[in-house]
Formats: structure tokens, sequence, C-alpha cells
DNA sequence: GTGAAAGCGCTAACAT
DNA sequence: ATGTTAGCGCTTTCAC
């Protein structure tokens, strides 16, 4: 008969060698004031020269509580996104919570599917953002399910999330190109059925011009999210008077476009200005650095966290609006047309 | 007395429904070919109905099979290690697995502790890269407790590991370098200590640099891994003759040098040449295009879950060496001394 | 201060 | 083709 292979030891093996119970091993590392103290040194002994430790499984599978949250992200390829996880982890681990994570490429499907193998694993509670808050039927199913969960970046009325306030922060950078002169600028995005975030910017951009009695912002959707491509750019500057400059749903769009520009031999800002959204910390290395949109994206992760052991805890579940700011780089342009009682532009804005 | 929160149903519930027996519910799940076609639609039916899925805390205990794997990364913030973790996520996942994920900063103590915390929760395997493979006790403390791993970024002749030949790539960029007629270089690091992977380039590029009948490289440390420091770099510049090409460890490292060279007034690559080691998407997208030694950092995650995966199995653990190659991009002068058979440079050479 | 025992949800022999 | 049963490792009353 094969000799069965040197599981790993549990309680009962502890118990046995400390010549205790294994209710006794077990307050030893959960309750260890109610032990006598030579008890507990004895035990803790006998663990420490075995590596002991207590099995999460079994004790997840007898408490109903796994200690572990879920995080379901488009991409991580988008530093934004990765900041996003650091702060929402760091802040779990700080209360002993580990974390799942899938990425689900702004696939509906996949978001489901990533959602449903993290409830097997019984996370306690789940921190996504999809590619639609208001199509997708997942927080709705959350809420039914009575699971936990914060929505980040995308914003909604009728689910907790962590967001800066995407309509408000395109509007901003609308005014500070306004400032700089801008009176025709345009808005890209990849395809915005694949982004609530990108919507609402664009809504938050054309208000605002509207407002500051602008032309009417166009709307140039890229094919990819996150990559332009330069032959549909030049069309598009060639179709009609080229706005003066563009204004891209997120930073790396915004990277891409000013390559692209720069094949066809347009400079920026000097042709053409560009501007961001997202703050990535990058962007403040480009040449010349990248004019956008902060978000807090670790914050955004952070308080996603904390709102989300809140309600493990039994809290009800808020949401956060974070603060935004805008980045003056070095890709717009001041001056374009100065009529408008243009200010010294500051380096960086923060707005509510 | 308080009602009971409605918990989550098991299979007893399931099975009471529908008039069957537990182990025919689990066998629903797990060997449905095993049951009458009806008796299966049936339990699927009712489970369907109440939204049942078996929970994994329970197989897991039963099974001792927990199908998840730990990685731990020193940051997402580097988009290298996001990338890896990607094609490992992704990878994982196509068989089934989850992935729970720890960011260790380069922090020593907290690899460890993410390591014992993963292992707490019983994952059947680890993907990590530690600050230094020689100096860790991590991967032989796996090899000691038969905890199947796999080293990322790391290279080392006693653990399996994902990864190119650093040494090699440095090397093949300092070829590159000499080819375009630099002779006299700096590599620029981070805190060596941090990093092996900094110090087995730099190995590299001296190794190359001495073949190559080029100066000495000369070291520079910078305080931060990931940026450099203005100040510091003029006054290294003004000692002694000035290299005609930094060598940067990283690409993040890069960009901020580029950056901080142009506050001083140097232009790249007309008055200096820079040059990083990652190959991050973004680094095409900079102005000019960074030139940089290429990993395949999908593929070293991909490759890293596929053998770590495959240990679980019982196969044989083995290292991976992925192809690197270098991206000519317009960072670095050609011509600063043409005496050395220039040939015309490619756009991307690969090498083993 | 410590022990005995029940049981969390599930799988896998072993029956039938 | 389906049922019975014995745990997996742990926490938690309830005794003593």
């Amino acid at each position: 008969m094969p000799h069965r292979s040197p599981t790993r030891l549990s309680i009962v093996q502890i118990a046995e060698e400390a010549g205790v119970s294994i209710a006794t091993v077990s307050r030893a590392f959960n309750q260890p004031a109610l032990l006598k103290a030579d008890t507990l040194a004895h035990i803790s002994d006998i663990a420490q020269r075995h590596g002991f430790r207590p099995n999460r499984v079994g004790r997840s599978l007898r408490s109903g509580s796994t200690r572990t949250i879920g995080l379901v992200l488009p991409t991580l390829s988008n530093p934004v996104f990765a900041e996003c996880f650091e702060g929402a982890e760091q802040c779990a681990r700080e209360s002993g919570y580990s974390v799942m994570l899938t990425v689900a490429g702004y696939d509906p499907d996949r978001e489901a599917e990533a959602v449903q193998a993290l409830i097997d694993h019984q996370v306690e509670g789940l921190i996504l953002t999809v590619a639609d808050a208001a199509r997708s039927a997942l927080p709705d199913t959350l809420h039914k399910a009575r699971m936990p969960y914060v929505l980040v970046y995308n914003e909604s009325s009728r689910h907790p999330y962590a967001s800066v306030d995407n309509r408000r922060a395109a509007a901003d950078m609308v005014r500070h190109l306004a400032e700089c002169g801008h009176r025709r600028i345009a808005f890209l995005t990849g395809p915005l059925t694949a982004s609530d975030r990108a919507r609402r910017r664009l809504h938050g951009a054309r208000a605002q011009a509207r407002k500051l009695g602008m032309e009417e912002v166009a709307h140039w959707a890229m094919p990819a999210h996150t990559g332009a491509d330069a032959a549909q750019l030049q069309a598009l500057l060639r179709d009609g008077p080229a706005p003066t400059a563009l204004f891209c749903s997120n930073d790396l769009l915004a990277a891409s476009v000013i390559a692209a520009l720069l094949t066809l031999g347009l400079r920026v800002p000097q042709d053409i200005s560009v501007c961001g959204f997202d703050g990535m910390d990058f962007g403040a290395l480009m040449t010349p650095p990248l004019t956008t949109v902060r978000q807090p994206s670790r914050e955004i992760g952070r308080a996603a966290s904390a709102n989300l052991l809140g309600q493990i805890q039994g809290v009800t579940p808020r949401s956060d609006r974070l603060l935004h700011g805008v980045i003056t780089g070095g890709t717009v342009a001041a001056g374009a047309n100065t009529q408008d009682s243009p200010r010294p532009s500051r380096t960086r804005k923060t707005s509510p």
C-alpha cells in the first residue's frame, strides 16, 4: 500500500502532541487570552516547530467567513485600474482580508462569469467596474442576492460606487480649454457602448461647451478604447473646420493620439492641442507632459474597499464621490484665442 | 428569537426539494453523465430556480483542492507586472483556477507575509517575484514545504522561473549602443539591493562593454527604482567625461531620466542618448519612442502559470527562458562614433 | 482553564 | 442509477 503523501498537519496532530484537546489548540490561535500562559506557550512552541498554521478553509467553512473579497476590473494595462487595485488591496489587507482578482476586458459576459466564480468561492463582497452600469444586470443581481458590492469608476444613482464626478470633471477640463482660448474642440473615445464613463465625460464636455457658448463638441469614436487610428484621424481633421483641441476620454488614448498626430506631421501643442482624462503618473513624464484630468485612483480603490468592508460588518452602503483635478501639462496651447478674460493657469486645480 | 438570516442554500435543501439524496445533487454538478437524464434535468431546474451553486469552500475542504493559485508581485504600477498578471490569470482561468494577488512593494518582509497569508488560504501554488532570489529564503521554504511555485523575472539556478536572460538582454542592448557608435555609457538603476534583475543587467552590460573594448560602464544608482533625480543626474554628468548614452534598468526609470534631462536643458537623443529595459507598450507612444529591451511579460505570466498548473498535476518543475528583443526607438542617437562597421538597424531584433 | 461533541457543505467510497 | 455514510479542519456551545 502506497504511503499517503505527508499531508499538512491539522490541529488534531498538534493537540495530540501537546496533550491537549483540539479546542484548546483552536483557542491558542483565536482567543489566546483564555489560555493559561504556559499552555499557550507549549502549544505555540509545538506549532512553531512544525510550521503549523490553521487551515483557513476549515475555518471558513465552519465560521461562514472567508475573509476574502473579489475584484473584477476591465484590465490592468490601464494604470488607472492597476492603481485602484493597489489601493483596494492595501486597505483590505490592513483588515486581514485577501483579494481575488479577475480582469474582464470590457466584456459583459466575462464580467458575469468572473462574478459568478468569485461568488462560488464565497467571497464576502465584490468591487467591480462594469462596462455600462445602466445596462448591466450585475449590480441588481448582487443586490438581490444580498452580496455586498461597490462599483468603481461607474457612477450610478441606484448602486454604491466610488468615482469622481465624470461630468463635472470633463466640464472643468472644457472650461480650462476655453480659458486657453479654444472654441472648437472634439471629444475622442473608443466605442461608446463599451464605457459609460466615456459617455458621461462626453455629456459633461458638451454641456459645458454649450454653457460657455463654444461650438458644439464633435464626437470622434476611435476603433479602440485605447488606441487611435492615424488615417481616421487625418480624415476627420480634413472634414470641415479642424478643432483646435482634442479632448480624449482617457490618457492612453491621448498618448496614442499624440503619437498619431506626430506621424501626420502635426506638432502638439503648436499645431493642435490634446488633453486626456485619468491622470496616470506616466503622463507627467511625457514630452511635453500631458494635460489631463486627474482621478485619484488609489483613493478610489481604497474608498471602495473601506466601503465594502463596512458593508460586510453591516454598515449601510454609501457612495463616494472623490475629488478630481485638472493637471496643466504642456499639450494644450494657451492663447489660441484669448478674448475670454484668460487667467494665469496654475499647475494643478482641484474641484469637488 | 431573531430570525436567522436567510443563509445560502446547500445541496441538502436542493436534495430535499428534488426528492433525491445529496449525493445525487453532488453528481448533478460533478458527474452529470452518471445521472438519468430526467433526474438531472429535475435537479438542474430546481438549482436554477434558486440560483444554487455548490459552495466551493465545502468542496475544497473535502477534496483538498481549492483550485486557487497565489501571485505575489512587487507592484502593479509598473506595467510589466500588470501584464504578467494578466497572462498568468488568463491561463489559470482557462484551467478553472482563480487567482489571489498581493503586491509586496519590493519589501522582503511583505513578500513573506503575503506568501504566508496565501498558504493559509490553501492556494495550490504560488507565482512570485522576490526582490532578490539569491538572498530570499522564500523559494527554499516553499521547496521544503513541497508547495509548487514559480519565480517570475527572477532567474535562479536552484528554482523554477520564467524570465528572459537578463544578462544577455542587457548585453544585446550594449551591442546595439556600440553599433550606434557609443563607447562610453552609464548604467542607471534604483537601489541595487532591491532588485537582482538590475544587478544581472548591469553585469551583462559590463561584460559586453569589456568584450567590445568599450570604456568601463559606470553604475549610477538613483534614489528610487523608478524615478531619477535631476540634481543628482546633473552632478554625475559633470563629474568626469559624460557618457554618450544612459542605459536604464527599466522603462519607467528611463522615462523619468529623459524628463529630468530635459529640465537640465539636454535634448534626447541629440545631446545624450537614453534607453530602457522592459518594453512596456507605452514606450512606443513616447516622443521620441523609447529604445528599449523588450520582455514578453504576458508570456512570462502565461508560462509561469502553465508551469505551475503542471506542477500541481505532478509534472516536474521547469524553468522557461523567454525571448527578449531590442526595440529601436528614437532615444538613441546613431552615428555618435561610427568606426565600428555600423549596420543598418532594423526596427526590432529578437534573440534567444 | 479546558474538554467533548456537533456540524459547516461537500465528495467519495461503498452499498444497493 | 441512486442512496448511505464518513469525514475534510475548524469553531463553538455546553459541560466540567
